[in-house]
DNA sequence: ACCCAGGCGGGCG
DNA sequence: CGCCCGCATGGG
């Protein structure tokens, strides 16, 4: 059990982030409910809302532990997280105040690094929904069986299993013309690349190396860095960004990502990376500076 | 029919 | 550098 505050399910498991992409969120008798599937196993969790905090409890299937799985939870839902000093952090100017108080709660998640490469590699010029879809074929179609104590699931499909699928198999998941940078990449993942390194490595350097990958160009490395890595500086700037900081720092003139990466460093620093959910997530509820609206 | 979706790689001026 | 295009595919 855990309890927490600052701390809303919905809002952060329908942000956008990965999360969302491998895991079911669903109403239940009396509050609500979330399950995620994981290369270990599945996690549910049930959250009740007091008038000051939130109250989590879970259950497990899978290799965990009662000690693991609480440890899988913390992590994932960004539960150590000094919300505190994060919204002092973000708190900059009458929109991301707005954005703040209008959702209070969401955090950061921090899903594994192999989990957010497979899901932003889908995302790319893709749709939520489609991008859920396919990331759950996903697991039906290449997850590993796990089978104990009565209780059966798919697991998160590893990168030797998309690695050896072929570009047909893929592409009936829907991935489209993504197949081959998946296949690509999830062979690297398999053997060769390192990806733990790039817990040690500073923000700039990991980059770099994630981008060497055919298929992983600057805003899927970003996405990469904040939701895999946990690294809160990066900025993925993707075409709702792209508009929300046009449209409310910059009078709407047409600004590169080079230019808005540089803003978002020198605004928000370390935490730019949540300033960015924050902005995605409230600008898209009001659809800022999107055409014919 | 056309446009868009949490882009990327490649080619061109 | 910036700009434009093709890339699959389903939904407005």
């Amino acid at each position: 059990m855990f309890i927490v505050k600052d701390f809303d399910l919905k809002l952060t498991f329908e942000s956008g982030q990965p999360l969302a992409f491998y895991g079911e969120y669903r109403l239940e008798k009396n509050g609500k409910g979330l399950s995620y599937v994981t290369d270990r196993g599945v996690i549910r969790l049930h959250c009740e809302k007091t008038k000051s905090s939130t109250n989590i409890d879970y259950n497990y299937i899978g290799k965990y532990t009662a000690k693991s799985a609480e440890n899988d939870i913390r992590a994932r839902l960004g539960l150590s997280q000094d919300m505190r000093k994060v919204y002092a952090a973000i708190d900059t100017d009458q929109f991301m105040h707005e954005a703040i108080t209008s959702l209070r709660g969401l955090r950061m998640t921090k899903s594994d690094p192999w989990e957010a490469t497979l899901c932003y590699l889908t995302s790319q010029a893709n749709n939520m929904k489609r991008i859920r879809g396919t990331i759950r074929k996903f697991v039906d179609v290449f997850g590993d069986d796990y089978k104990g104590k009565g209780a059966c699931a798919k697991l998160f499909p590893s990168p030797a299993s998309i690695a050896k699928a072929t570009i047909p198999e893929l592409t009936a998941c829907g991935t489209g013309f993504r197949a081959k940078y998946i296949k690509g990449v999830a062979a690297s993942f398999a053997g060769g690349f390192d990806s733990d390194a790039l817990y040690g490595m500073d923000y700039a350097t990991a980059k770099l190396e994630l981008t060497k990958h055919r298929g992983i160009g600057d805003k899927v490395a970003d996405c990469v860095l904040l939701f895999g890595y946990g690294k809160m500086q990066a900025f993925p700037t993707d075409v709702w960004i792209k508009r929300v900081v046009e449209h409310v720092y910059f009078g709407s003139r047409k600004t590169s990502a080079r230019e808005i990466h540089s803003f978002a460093e020198n605004k928000w620093g370390p935490y730019a990376g949540y300033a960015q959910q924050y902005l995605f997530w409230h600008g898209r509820s009001k659809t800022i500076g999107k055409p014919s609206s």
